[in-house]
DNA sequence: CGGTACGTTGAGTCATATCAACCATAGTGG
DNA sequence: CCACTATGGTTGATATGACTCAACGTACCG
């Protein structure tokens, strides 16, 4: 048994307790997951992976906070996603069969097991109740890019800006406080709306000008999100 | 039998011809495709679907181009993507089981077959190499959808507009004068790249007098790939 | 013949990028 | 302990790419 150190988080644990996309394996193929696993520990800035290099698996983040990114020709980061417990990245790549689009940093100090990709594919070619899970998966994330295509060609940098504010709040929440559950530099944020980092910095000054958030370094508390909601035009 | 109209294209032979996604179902599983399959014909401006709609199943296009869009919320158009022979469209929401998150609309008059969501879904339940097939498709379009994120974010209108022009060189092909193989409006350009009507042909007619391209009516003439590629700034 | 859709051009405006200076903070090494 | 450096944040001034609005031309179609 692999199994000694009492931190390492069991795949059959961990699967039940976030809805993850390992729920439809068999107990043996749980096993055989918790047993070929690598679990790792990374520290904020440390690299995963990086853009143009074959994959040979993927992660599945157990806690902390990844961002996926992809480098511009001009050397400016993209964000087109972050990770955090129960997610997996590296899938793409390893299930396209295709160098890594995109790298991955961490944000916030991260537990993740790193799974080699032929069971990935094993389990696929076994189990259609699992592929189908990773179908929808990879679907899913399709459509979401899809948006965010028409979200960036279409929308103004307030508009995203705003947009990405209450993403944020969806996908990490708000502690007791309203404190946004995931701390950001404003290049960071910028990044992620694709624009300038100076032109994150006034428009969050403006949204404290006018109440819609306030701002203790990098902690944004948000106070109306009615208002963020009519700003960023959601209507889909 | 239903195969009496000698136009309707037979499953086997489609499938040989484009290397597509089907080419990994067995005899019997492509027989009971082209029994299953509905034989439909466009013209274009015909919309094959519309975003928000649940889908009863997914379309492989013969002959004919299509494009899927997303519309903003000002309701322009943003095309996510074209679809040509071999392709197919709107699996992602019958494999997401999400509701569209596109339309569809037919560009130039097409022949397409629709095929009915449980056939796919049960032969991604029988036959793992075709279920590999289709992740693969979707992770490969995830990536493409990636670096268009990137690219509408930090690139500018005219490098895009280049950009998007190789792309549509390298899809479509140029044909012996090298005129490109797909004419699209102005707008539709427009669309595509996520600029105004008016950029793109202030844009154009700057190609034009530099002698990238020749203009005639929407007919592009493409002169010079390399300059095109410079401008682009592709370096992926 | 008028109508509709598309294409083109010009002029003015505005949002956003860029450039530059400066401050705050924290970590480092002598 | 302090100077040194790096990193991130902020603000102002300026430049400009791209959008918008408006007018007009063109072509096709019933």
């Amino acid at each position: 048994m692999k199994q000694q150190d009492i931190n390492i988080p069991l795949c059959a644990k961990c699967s039940l307790e976030s809805g993850s996309i390992f729920k439809h394996l068999t107990p043996d193929e749980t096993e055989k997951l918790n047993y070929e696993k690598d679990f790792r520990q990374y520290k904020r800035g440390d690299i995963l992976y990086q853009e143009g290099n074959r994959i040979s698996g993927f992660y599945c983040i157990n806690s902390g906070i990844i961002k996926v990114f992809k480098t511009g020709f001009d050397g400016k980061e993209q964000i087109i996603r972050f990770a955090k417990q129960g997610d997996i990245i590296a899938y793409r790549s390893v299930l396209s069969n295709e160098l890594a689009c995109t790298s991955a940093k961490v944000i916030e100090d991260c537990q993740v097991c790193f799974i080699p990709s032929e069971i990935l594919i094993s389990f696929i070619k076994t189990n259609p109740a699992y592929a189908l899970e990773l179908i929808k998966l990879a679907c899913h994330e399709l459509g979401e890019a899809n948006s965010f295509i028409t979200d960036i060609a279409q929308k103004t940098v307030r508009e995203r800006l705003a947009e990405i504010i209450l993403f944020l709040v969806n996908d990490f929440g708000l502690d007791d406080q309203n404190y946004l559950n995931i701390s950001l530099t404003r290049e960071e944020l910028a990044n992620i709306v694709g624009t300038a980092t100076e032109s994150v910095i006034r428009l969050l000054s403006e949204f404290k000008s006018d109440k819609l958030v306030e701002l203790t370094g990098r902690k944004i508390k948000v106070l109306n999100t009615k208002a963020l909601e009519k700003i960023s035009n959601i209507y889909n």
